[in-house]
DNA sequence: CTAACTTGTTTCTTTGACAATACAACTTGT
DNA sequence: ACAAGTTGTATTGTCAAAGAAACAAGTTAG
């Protein structure tokens, strides 16, 4: 019987899977260049113990989205060219992530909005009473209609009373609080990786089971109340966090610190190379 | 015949993992609360439609990491308490990752140590010509015998002269280049996420596929020349960036930036929490 | 041209995930 | 004690994914 040619937007079996998202990583993030060969069919096998035809069902996929090219007798060529415009494009700033200035190139999707119990962490960092409510929105951040974020912000009821739900889908979170006069103070990021669940997976136009990186962040105003607490999780072909850093100190206290105010200049040399 | 009872990192099929994916997400992030008794795992497999040999998969998968307790004929309990301990054991510094404070309590086993011409992009980052030869060293740290970062470094050969191989095992790349000379200037780094590879995650010890912290760094010295690129994989239970923040500024041009100086104090409060 | 590679295609076998079902062992509330 | 819940275990069957092997067809270096 004939297989039917499906042009799959994603390996179906296990190990297939595995092999695509470990070869879309290395093509999206540079460990494969554009225009080089992969090593033959059998070579990959080998590598990643698994059967010839595995790898086919794979490559099959890369080949579909146009991220690798085959060709008979010759071998397979990454083209990673067509990517990596878009991929500069939303390469962002300094740590700033989802900021005003691409506020406007950005639309957000609100996918769900209540007033619940916030989880025991969040309502910890915010320093929220066990019984205290919150206000959880989930929204998803998209650049020319791609979507690259996928945002859950637990805002104290108190604070929340402030906007409404029509406002948190156009304008940032911070817009909205610093409009409602809360004073911000400071914020703690803390940036991780995690995997795509399925509704995640889903929301974000990825496979599950893909990286993604992951942010969490606690913002408390200047009396040190929490204000917000963000979870984020970001597409990272389209979402990397650029740091520029300068070494200061002497002898044994000598270490790394951001150096800051530099964002623009660091982010032109990039560009141009 | 007997199943062997082998506890997995991760469920190998499709539907037994996507089921272990959301429940795991609903643990981990707060739906699912310490404590709380899951529904029965005949109600489970109708929810997710799905057979209860395949609700058993997940739940196998989440017992043997702690997730979850089961109990015969009483139910099963979510544990999520037991995670955040371990996970802040290991939560590192602010923009400092790798480095000497933690020299001493770290080891590092270096895997493999040449010098061939690095990949394009890494020639390109730190300015070298397309036939310049670069050291190249892959190294694996650990922490209490437990393998947490995978880290491959590429230094110019011109450089990599001042020290032996055997430095490389034992003391940090930074400290080996300023005792050889290098004015080390400003460096950029890159924050994103991947997946583990077949090799990484042996080296790792992690389940391919696995979520990991990807960074890169170029660092420069005052010429501006490149002298050395980063490329670190983190395990992200035991790896995370903190970064403290200040919001200065005003009207359009407020924004976020990097706290400096301040990452002990905020450590701290962390850890009181 | 030849030898040694590559990808493309086919066929068959084997493995393993999944479903459906039944039953045992245990706990809890009535 | 009993009924109704729970998890643990075993059996059987189905089917898609994966593995293995052979061969065709194209490319490239010598």
């Amino acid at each position: 019987m004939l297989e039917v040619a499906r042009s799959a937007t994603l390996p179906e079996g296990a190990k297939a899977r595995r092999v695509y998202l470990s070869l879309y990583d290395q093509i999206t993030d540079g460990r494969l260049c554009d225009g080089e060969i992969l090593p033959g069919e059998q070579k990959l096998a080998e590598t990643y113990c698994v059967s010839r035809v595995t790898i086919r069902r794979a490559l099959d996929v890369l080949s579909a989205r146009g991220l690798i090219e085959k060709r008979v007798g010759s071998g397979t060529r990454v083209r990673s060219k067509a990517m990596s415009d878009k991929r500069a494009a939303l390469t962002f700033n300094t740590l700033m992530p989802q900021l005003v200035e691409m506020g406007q190139s950005t639309t957000a999707r609100l996918l769900s909005f209540s007033y619940r119990q916030p989880p025991d962490y969040v309502a910890q960092a915010l320093g929220l009473g066990a019984a205290e409510n919150a206000q959880i929105a989930t929204r998803v951040r998209l650049a020319n209609a791609v979507p690259f974020s996928y945002l859950t912000t637990y805002v104290p009821t108190q604070i929340a009373q402030n906007y409404s739900e029509n406002d948190l889908a156009t304008m940032p979170l911070f817009k909205l609080l610093e409009r409602s006069g809360v004073q911000i103070g400071a914020a703690h990021q803390s940036v991780s990786a995690s995997l795509a669940g399925p509704e995640v997976a889903e929301a974000l136009n990825l496979a599950e089971g893909s990286a993604l990186l992951s942010l969490k962040r606690v913002v408390r105003d200047v009396d040190g109340n929490g204000v917000e607490f963000l979870s984020g999780l970001y597409r990272p072909d389209m979402f990397s966090l650029e740091m520029p850093l300068t070494r200061v100190g002497d002898g044994v206290g000598r270490h790394w610190e951001p150096a800051i105010g530099q964002a623009d200049q660091d982010l032109a040399k990039q560009a141009r190379s």
